[in-house]
DNA sequence: CGCATGAGGTAATGCGCATTAACGGCGTCG
DNA sequence: CGACGCCGTTAATGCGCATTACCTCATGCG
């Protein structure tokens, strides 16, 4: 038994709309209005007749724009998305509030970025937090997949689980993440060119005359700790100076293990500049900071000194380091601009960012032996 | 003639999907993949079977939240608010960039509370951004439209367009500004208690012994500006002071118009205190202290000083001023609760949160005649 | 004069999900 | 032992819009 008489049959599906809620105007009345079909009120409100030739008469549009306007209509998002197949929205999961309460140390330089150039190609934006825990169907484990309910998305922050990304990128979901990294293959990143700025900036120090250049690092594999490390030796290799591997000092807690004595001890051993990498606590820059005062060293005087980014907010005032900055809106536009490419069918790649130098106040000559 | 044969007819609607992206899941591929049907999968992952009592065997439950799960199934939610359910996202309007290049003067403190409260009510967070355009049929008039992808929709700022939040609140799509507003009748919104606020800054410098009490206030006549100059009168009244025009200085610039001169007429007529409003700029208030400054007068000595809300950043520092603090996360976590409360059904109501008092150290006793 | 052509429009269909009447298989009650 | 109620599940339907195959004319052309 296939077919059954309509007549018999009562009618499921959607209940009537509650009475209380008065609805707008769909384009089924402004059809009935201007005497046309809803196909039509479509293709005219849409410009689609004029943008692919689709022929309407000028006198058609114009009572249709007119039925439209007095009835004061505006197209339903959710049901042009729904057709369109699309929903002009991009993700941004980060994994901690996307609004910290401390300003200072967040995303929020990447999003000034991202939020302009999602505006320009006209995308909303998506803010998921790691905490919330998604609807009662997704369930707990899965809330990364929250972010399919975009166009695309973009992750912040280096703890972005590398199998729930995986998985995304295996079902060729749009993503990007801020911040190059290798772990799942064929993710689509954008990143600060660190190895190319940590070489300028130790160039810039053996062409001021320094020799001996030392590198503080935290005790952390991250790309983006590595990538200075690389730049570092390879600053000191093109400047013609030994880049082994006494060259760098490595602490998994710096402010303990960087004493004044160690510092004294390097510079009595020749060293007369040293460069710290910039991390999110800046354990290294600070600790090197300190070793050196309770050493009674003369900054720029008698000992140089390098950042490998931008210092922290709370010591942003007094002399500027030598260093470079990170233009991270400009990162977050670029992860934008990727991101609408992927979803546009681009490939996944990795895009590197250019650092500004900065030449700052805290490095001069070597003194004089 | 009406009916064809099925047979002969191709075709129309949707394009088959391009080959190249693969598609997210649709619950039919989970029906297919648990062995059920549709109806059955959004049964179970909506939780109406159990809220409804409809009823669902734990087996089947179990077999469609597996199949759901490993093909990494998430609700498309512009179908979910097509088919009249929710979509569990709250719309953020703001009428200029909400991640401003500067940090300070931005929607940032709301949006911390904002953001934690809706993570905790279990939404998520949908920017839209002012710039962008809209889709093409709605024109840029109808940009505000967009806000109905989601369930609900804040706004902030107080540049909305009267005439599209009026058209939304006539539709009864859930809206809540953040800032007391008047205009369109039936508006929900949140705001802080100027009023109560700036009577206690009055009621305290009365008790102090103050009884000539001058407000400066710029040329505005937004709510915020309105309501702290009544909260002042009404100070003035309540502690037996005169409080007519003549205790209120009014101006489009006070960095022209408020001089050391004007101060000390002021001062020499019988003023002992001077109150200024807080607005974007904070123009009242550098002009106030320029003012004070120039004509040589020492602050809590000489005169009091207070500022009916926080100093700008850029004075931050300095002997804070009494006044009282506006407490914005808490507005945004206010406003996220009033607008769960509206998308629930709840009335369109106004909230006023308190704010809280600041001594400071800018006013004293007034000086011994 | 007969047919191709193009202009102007319409009918039908689907997007993905929520909703609900109906259905079939049970155990039970009268 | 047939009517009935209960359960678990499904089929059918619509939300509002975009898309496209097709239809109907009026014209142009050989």
């Amino acid at each position: 038994m296939v077919a059954k008489e309509a007549a018999g049959r009562a009618r499921p599906g959607r209940a009537p709309a509650p009475a209380g809620r008065r609805a707008r105007p769909r384009q089924a009345e402004v059809a009935r209005l201007a005497g046309v079909s809803q196909a039509t009120v479509s293709l005219v409100l849409s410009g689609r007749d004029l943008a692919t030739g689709r022929p309407i008469s000028a006198e058609t549009r114009a009572k249709v724009l007119d039925a439209a306007h007095s009835l004061g209509y505006v197209p339903d998002p959710a049901a042009s998305r729904l057709a369109a197949a699309r929903n002009n929205l991009l993700g941004v999961f980060s994994f901690t509030a996307t609004f910290p309460t401390d300003v200072r140390h967040s995303y929020y330089p990447f999003l000034v970025g991202v939020e302009q150039e999602a505006a320009a190609q006209g995308y909303d934006l998506v803010l998921f937090t790691g905490s919330s825990t998604g609807g009662a169907g997704a369930g707990g484990a899965g809330a990364l997949n929250r972010v399919r309910l975009a166009d695309g998305c973009l992750f912040l922050g280096r703890h972005a689980p590398a199998d729930e990304l995986r998985r995304l990128v295996a079902d060729d979901f749009p993503v990007v993440h801020v911040g190059r990294r290798d772990e799942p293959e064929g993710l689509a990143w954008v990143g600060a060119d660190y190895v190319s700025a940590s070489r300028e900036v130790v160039t810039a120090l053996a062409a001021l005359g320094h020799r001996r250049v030392l590198l503080v690092r935290e005790d952390d594999d991250a790309p983006a700790s590595t990538d200075r490390e690389r730049g570092f030796l390879d600053g000191l290799a093109a400047s013609g100076l030994p880049a082994g591997p006494e060259a760098v000092f490595r602490s998994g807690d710096p402010r303990r293990d960087l004493t004044a004595d160690r510092v004294r001890a390097w510079v009595a051993d020749g060293v007369t500049a040293f460069v710290a990498e910039e991390t999110d606590t800046g354990a290294a820059w600070r600790a090197l900071r300190a070793a050196v005062d309770a050493a009674g060293l003369d900054c720029p005087g008698q000992v140089s000194l390098a950042l490998l980014g931008s210092p922290p907010a709370d010591l942003a005032d007094g002399p500027a380091p030598m260093g470079f900055d990170i233009p991270r809106p400009a990162l977050g536009a670029e992860a934008v601009r990727l991101l609408a490419a992927r979803i546009a069918g681009g490939p996944a790649e990795g895009t590197l960012v250019a650092c500004a130098f900065r030449p700052g106040a805290t490095a001069g000559p070597p003194p004089a032996p």
